[in-house]
DNA sequence: AGCATGCCTTATGTATACAGTAGGTCGCAC
DNA sequence: GTGCGACCTACTGTATACATAAGGCATGCT
């Protein structure tokens, strides 16, 4: 039996970061606890976990509301990520696992994201490749750092379906920062994240724009 | 009437940061709640803030502990550090309220930590120059993290106790940063922050290795 | 004598009852 | 008709009762 906050928590960090819960939804604990089948006491465990992610905000001392995420926080999220990855990937080259980098530029290599079924592969990719990142980091700081930004990126994605193109220019740029990592080139592989998180961010930026004209 | 669950969780931070409560202390739900005199529930509420933010871990399953700070832990921070706050450094250089770091420069230059008594004008100087950084780079993903390394940088303080010069070397540190951002340069804010951490890291290490010889 | 097993204690996890406050609405007065 | 005020409702904040599981100790068996 898993606990019951637990299941609370990951029901709604689910359907915030798929939208399914809108921004601006307002969360009433006896309200939530009902739907979700749990009692009010894991509810609020779970609520004050999503307030510490920053998924969930107090717009009033008694109202709690799913928390907004436009365009200028996209941009705000890129330029955390610039610091966190960037640093994260020096790191990495200097001290990381170079043969589980070497395999993942192997496996990047590989990859095809144009299968519609491999782009399912092709996130499991960067699953594998952000838990190499976190094992060589080796720092709780920046690891917790980058596990939240990791949490609201989900939310971008929602927002910004990537397309075939972009899906495949970004194995291509993934395959570089391994590569640089393997290699332990420090500074190749902070520029790769760079160059890498700018075309993300330019790709999620025209995908909102075309959305919304 | 403050909340209960707000007053327990600054009462367990303040005492695991002065280390009142040491690393691995195990901390039972009822027996701080009878000690701080409120209920489990608000209780409950703090140490998931407390977990939250690094200060308690779980042990066992079900057995919490305040969590260990040693040395690998504070080189550790100090690597976050660089990251997080030379990013912030340049960022203020770049849209930060010049003239409140111009203030800032100005006040460091007659701050005087040799006086016993200005040692706590010297930490509500920082106070306000964090406030300041803070409000410059206005992105609550770094703004987070910033806050986090703070609370986990109390710890370190408590144990290295800075002496009068490393104090009044901080002070000369802080106007040099604080004059580069005012200047809007941020390639010098950025390596002034990164010679100050050097600086204090070596403090710190050295103030330890002396402690414990 | 040592180890394993089962029970018991005590802790956490959960649910619910109780209290207080904030916000809304209705009514009255100007 | 509009604005202010009081009451009322319903929510959160808190406390406590109940369920459950984990760990320790004792006892019995090998």
């Amino acid at each position: 039996m898993v606990r019951a906050g637990e299941r609370a928590y990951a029901a709604l960090l689910e359907e915030i970061q798929t939208g399914s819960l809108p921004p601006g939804t307002v969360l009433g604990e006896v309200e939530q606890a009902a739907r979700l089948g749990v009692s009010r006491t894991p509810l609020r465990e779970a609520l004050r976990r999503l307030i510490a992610d920053g998924l969930v905000v107090q717009q009033s001392p008694r109202v709690l509301v799913v928390s907004g995420f436009d365009v200028a926080d996209i941009r705000a999220l890129f330029e955390a990520r610039r610091a966190f990855e960037e640093t994260a990937a020096r790191i990495a080259a200097s001290r990381g696992d170079l043969a589980e980098f070497r395999e993942l530029a192997a496996a990047f290599g590989d990859a095809d994201p144009g299968d519609d079924a491999s782009v399912d592969a092709y996130y499991a990719l960067i699953e594998r490749f952000d838990a190499a990142i976190d094992a060589a980091v080796a720092n709780p700081y920046l690891t917790s750092a980058l596990r939240t930004v990791r949490t609201h990126l989900a939310r971008a994605r929602r927002l910004a379906r990537d397309n075939d193109a972009r899906l495949r220019a970004s194995v291509s740029e993934h395959r570089l920062i391994a590569a640089a990592i393997a290699d332990g080139d420090a500074e190749l592989a902070a520029h790769a994240t760079h160059v890498h998180l700018h075309h993300a961010l330019a790709a999620i930026l025209t995908s909102l724009s075309e959305g919304t004209p």
